[in-house]
DNA sequence: AGTTTTAGGTCAAACGATTGACCATGCGTT
DNA sequence: AACGCATGGTCAATCGTTTGACCTAAAACT
């Protein structure tokens, strides 16, 4: 319960606490100051008195926390777990510490602004920033925390960002869609807000009216959780209606699955009776009965994302931020 | 880029560092020992200088951080998301911060009990701990962290641990399936360390036993993430075998799911063909087609948990730890 | 007038580690 | 004998807040 510390360690060793210290540091450039008599015997008494350095004194005077924040806006999204397990073998690799935060609420990211700012981490890196303001990003840089954001709607002020071609690939599923004679298109994802799935959307209500294609309102169906549940009733809507769309365009993998589902509940076939294009090429998508369509990245790369962190990190990046861009692709499986 | 001080602000209002701290804090139970007037000229200094107090220097001076850990051993889990909500909102109540670690290899959990033991948090709710030892959370509990667990294998020494009826609830679950005539009875489930689904598969076993019902190895297919890709692939096999088994029970909701699309997609009927039974009752697991019965808590309720750490914190737990279990049931709907 | 209270602040000692600048030997050179 | 220089450590300042103890002047009592 009673924490030892460095000088208690020192004091039973008969050493100074200095000695301690570089002993269990062993930095100072290559040359050990240190016999190795007195390393054994200080390590001994760490060992014997169980003593565990206070990480809070050393971030205070060396002014480096050595540990990085992942932040992900929503917890169980499908790509999470990858890109954290990269994340967190990056941090090993170079001797961090990873914490995840999770918010989606503007009130949530205030405070993980705060805390980052307040000193939580020496480097974060953003994940699905719906709702995120560039400027408050720009401010945390400043403050000197290093910034990467894997984001389509963040430009990049002294932080770096990695972004998709969503919107371009999302016009050339749909494309693809009109392609195949498909005339009444309907649309499932997550609520447009301008940092969400707005591309994905707009870049389909810009085909159909390209290409003078009917929309009404009840033809996009917008949920707004990753819920399974919300988007197979989506699907159901769309389905049971009328003039039953043969097409349907995804934002998201997770809801083009639930649509296969829900069309094949209803007794309809897929791609025949109804085709479904999705978007993020998720691992499960290839899975599914009939195999998803869908855009997405040829593979989950997110080392653009742990290069840039780490880089930025080691002071070895331009202050003006940097922007990568990842190329997705139309992969074309059976159910379209 | 250049952080601002207490005492650069105190200097610049006309104040002692202890004054602003006083103002910042404003504790001293209930008087206010400083004028509104200083109050505001300092405050105004603070907005001006864009003052962010140094919270690790906080840490280091009061000895608690005001943080508190979730320890998800793996995202990609149903109910994390849940959780993790649940855990933020009580701490957002009590005036916490909340980070997430996650880790499931041996090395990474030595590295984030390392990370506690080295004053990264007040308190840590460990959930979902296979591969755990009861005496490294002891340990950390020694060392004054509060250390609560959602966890069938851990006995609590000085630590509070929640727990289920998996193992009874298991037993009822194939017991269920007996009584409805099968006699061949398949499983499917993560692969079973002692601290994971072990419970699972040995109530499985032993009910089969009970019942002299035949049991080989093929009959038992487990899989070691929990990818949909993996309890698919199980599915198939099990499904493809001449002597197909007439029900399958499988140790997670997320495996029945995938069991069930895998026998639709093999032209059979669930319930009819082939009854499938989960654990867990995840909340997509009434929306499978037909609704999965399984067994879980009838609702999802983290609040003993989050009741257990929170009084841990404030020091109003006893010593020895506490001990909580939740009763699961049998969730009849139609998958058999 | 002398004494106590109170309001409003300030002082200085922690908290526990890290680190640049010293220091004391002993040895080899010239 | 004087000097330089490794070798192996120690000193003391510092990181930025918090907080129990102390201080001062004015008001309020006897």
């Amino acid at each position: 319960m009673k924490k030892t510390t460095i000088s208690q360690v020192a004091a039973a060793a008969g050493v100074s606490p200095s000695t301690v210290s570089l002993i269990l540091n062993g930095r100072r450039s290559g040359d050990d100051r240190i016999s190795d008599e007195t390393r054994q015997r200080v390590l001994t008494v760490v060992a014997d008195l169980g003593y565990v350095p206070n990480q809070t004194a050393r971030i205070l005077r060396r002014k480096a926390t050595e540990r990085i924040c992942l932040w992900l806006v929503r917890l169980g999204v499908p790509y999470n777990d990858l890109l954290s397990n990269a994340v967190q073998e990056a941090a090993d690799q170079h001797g961090y510490s990873l914490i995840i935060c999770t918010g989606s609420t503007a009130e949530r990211q205030k405070q993980v602004l705060w805390d980052l700012r307040r000193g939580l981490a020496d480097g974060v890196l953003v994940a699905g920033p719906d709702l995120f303001d560039n400027d408050d990003l720009t401010d945390l840089a400043r403050s000197g925390v290093a910034v990467v954001a894997y984001s389509n709607t963040l430009y990049g002020k002294e932080i770096d960002v990695v972004r998709t071609t969503e919107y371009d690939s999302s016009q050339e599923a749909v494309e693809f869609l009109v392609s195949k004679g498909h005339k009444r298109i309907g649309y499932i994802g997550l609520v447009s807000t301008p940092h969400g799935a707005y591309p994905r959307f707009v870049a389909y209500r810009n085909v159909l009216m390209q290409y003078h294609l009917p929309f009404a309102d009840w033809m996009a169906c917008q949920h707004d959780t990753v819920s399974r549940d919300q988007a197979y009733r989506c699907s159901q809507a769309l389905i049971a209606h009328p003039e039953r769309p043969t097409a349907i365009f995804c934002s998201n993998d997770l809801a083009a699955i639930s649509t296969i589902w829900a069309i094949r509940d209803a007794g309809l076939r897929v791609p025949e009776d109804v085709a479904v294009v999705g978007a993020g090429n998720i691992p499960d998508a290839s899975l599914t009965n009939p195999p998803l369509t869908t855009i997405g990245p040829p593979t989950l790369d997110f080392s653009m994302l742990i290069h840039y962190l780490f880089s930025r990190l080691l002071g070895e990046a331009p202050a003006e931020g940097r922007i990568h861009t990842i190329q997705w692709q139309l992969i074309q499986r059976a159910s379209v």
